[in-house]
DNA sequence: TGTACATCAGTGAACGCGCGTTCACTGATGTAC
DNA sequence: TGTACATCAGTGAACGCGCGTTCACTGATGTAC
């Protein structure tokens, strides 16, 4: 593809080098003007798209949510077929999501941005997780109230402990041992928490 | 306190200084420079001691994984008085570990320390991860066998969910949110899943 | 279709900064006799 | 107790580097007539 003095679209051109570097280095080991000359351009050039590094970053983290939201809405379905298989599909999804999107995943959780900072962030992050307690909500409709913890901590749950699993085992981290793949750990979690909710028979 | 030309215990005050730095600013945010200034010492003469700004940094995980061993020895105290409460210590004190440690915490989770390149870090993150299989496996005698997980994937879990709890619920991160402290949050989570084991009774 | 001009997206050079690391050095400490 | 000397732990200056950011600029594009 040719390019001439005007690039056509620098400003999506710059988030996609941003993700492959971050998906590479990490996080903070990612450079403007490393995103800059992956895409052949003066670093001055990433000021006609954003306020600066930090802003770049913010950016890449927002589409990260964006996709993650549709991702986990898609796959819960409208909690078709049952509200457990659908549950069970939003939990892979999340895995899913992990592998697939490495550097969304880095710049949404583990950049340090502040949402605080970024308010248009913290819209799309409250977004994402809203799916997520709805999910878990429509489930917890199974449970006979009174027993019910609230659905917010159950979601809390699930995605302290899918997220454990893609820091801790997904990556190449302190336990890497073990013959379980992250998606079979996780499942495996999943189900014996939901049978000490009560919404799976209790033997197998 | 005075302080001559020599320092006395350059090395462990340099430790300290990181932890500082680290648990302020974040694994990478932290600069041999700052780690030298803060102890009123030239650059140069962290090299009488470190090998360099990587060695430095090691070392203050190792430390934190010599502290999170002992620790977590000492809340499951043998399985004592039984292997439920010991178990359930346990988790409470990697709560209270991050919480009390979070430059160590974060140099031993988030730094991105290659194991490989630090064998001295691998063997006592071993130790550290052998503790609690320990704590799993005198737990999972109580099930009847056949239907146990096994006990490497008990611990995963676990730890997974302990340290998503940290990570998501303890920092400032997307879901602040929500009324309950991420110890009361852990405890939950941890008891539904024991429920679900069959190591606890079904009810309430 | 052709020309004049405003708008816009990039360039390229420069900046000040703090970083990790090296080096020859020197002042303090400890030991042998 | 006193002196000579080896060892050691620090200094201070210097380095090359890549970073984020700024600025005046210029070449390309699009629009009005």
């Amino acid at each position: 593809m040719k390019r001439g003095y005007h690039h056509g679209n620098l400003r999506q051109a710059l988030v996609d080098a941003a993700l492959s570097l971050i998906a590479e280095n990490g996080p903070t080991g990612f450079t403007l003007s490393e995103a800059a000359k992956a895409v052949d351009v003066t670093p001055a050039a990433v000021y006609r798209h954003f306020a600066g590094r930090e802003d770049l970053l913010a950016e890449v983290a927002r589409q990260g949510y964006d996709i993650f939201a549709a991702l986990m809405e898609f796959a819960f379905n409208g909690g078709k077929p049952s509200a457990l298989a659908a549950f069970e599909a939003t939990g892979r999804a999340y895995l899913a999501f992990a592998r697939k999107y490495p550097g969304h995943y880095m710049a949404m959780f583990e950049s340090g941005l502040s949402m605080a900072d970024h308010p248009e962030l913290a819209l799309v992050a409250g977004k994402a997780r809203a799916v997520l307690e709805r999910a878990a909500e429509s489930l917890s409709q199974h449970l006979p109230p009174g027993q019910r913890p609230p659905a917010t901590m159950f979601s809390a749950h699930i995605w302290a402990m899918s997220h454990g699993v893609v820091e801790l085992y997904m990556r190449g981290n302190p336990g890497n041992r073990g013959p379980f793949s992250p998606e079979d750990l996780l499942e495996a979690g999943i189900g014996i928490y939901l049978r000490g909710l009560g919404l799976l028979p209790p033997d197998r």
